[in-house]
DNA sequence: AGAGATTTGTACGTATGTATG
DNA sequence: TCATACATACGTACAAATCTC
């Protein structure tokens, strides 16, 4: 395994090792829900320290591929049901990260960004995992 | 300053100093282009170690309100030219997280999330940053 | 153009706190 | 209760890019 991070490249080690992750996540070697390594366990095997575990693991989160909370795995994000917002013509949409309140509110995860939805007066801010949006069109 | 952070507060250092800055942002009394002071100023002003202040501009960085590049100090986001991309009736519109070679195709900075948008056959994927989705209306 | 100072990036070490199972 | 696991925070050192003179 060791043979997969190398010390010397241009890539900083941790990104070779969100690399090598992301790519089992790819792969479906690591499936949806399923649980990481330890940091420790992952550290031993690709001959790092566990901040480089822990910086790697902090690229694949703001990716949104995994979820990460304390006292337990890191785990591979399930994909979420997706609820269809019908958006009328000449609505408008965008994207941008949430701000720490919106991520509450909607209760977001860390690495989601907002699908914002602008209409001629409001604007409708939905958690980007769980929304898609239809534009209906036509007469 | 030093009010500012509570070390024993429940919320991280790092958050504190993340939401201080944040808010700094927020007002503008950080402009857009507006360099940050160096991560020593930061962190002796607040009384914490360089790595808080480096956790809180990984914070910011991943909500897309600051570039951060090696060698140069820290700079708040300029909002960017905006394309309007028209998309037809019938088109769906969701967003994610690039994977790391989105962005080196599209030159997506940190912290920008890309929006896609899926007709019949094709699917297209936009920087979140600089551009946004309108659908062309009726007849 | 070149040298040196500044600044952030990366990596490792250590310690403590806190949630989970 | 106890071990495991991640979060936080202090420290150190060197590398690499940028800026200044």
């Amino acid at each position: 395994m060791l043979e997969m991070i190398d010390h010397h490249s241009d890539r900083a080690v941790y990104q070779q090792v969100a690399d090598v992750v992301r790519e089992q996540i790819a792969s479906g070697e690591l499936a949806a829900g399923a649980a990481l390594p330890a940091f420790k366990t992952l550290a031993l095997r690709y001959g790092v320290g566990i901040d480089v575990v822990k910086d790697a693991v902090v690229v694949l989160r703001n990716e949104g591929l995994l979820e990460v909370s304390r006292g337990r795995r890191a785990r591979v994000r399930s994909v979420r049901a997706v609820e269809v917002i019908a958006a009328p013509p000449h609505a408008r949409v965008s994207v941008r990260m949430p701000t720490p309140a919106e991520r509450r509110e909607l209760k977001i995860g860390e690495g989601i960004p907002v699908l914002i939805v602008r209409s001629d007066r409001a604007e409708t801010i939905y958690a980007g995992d769980r929304s898609e949006v239809l534009l209906q069109g036509g007469p």
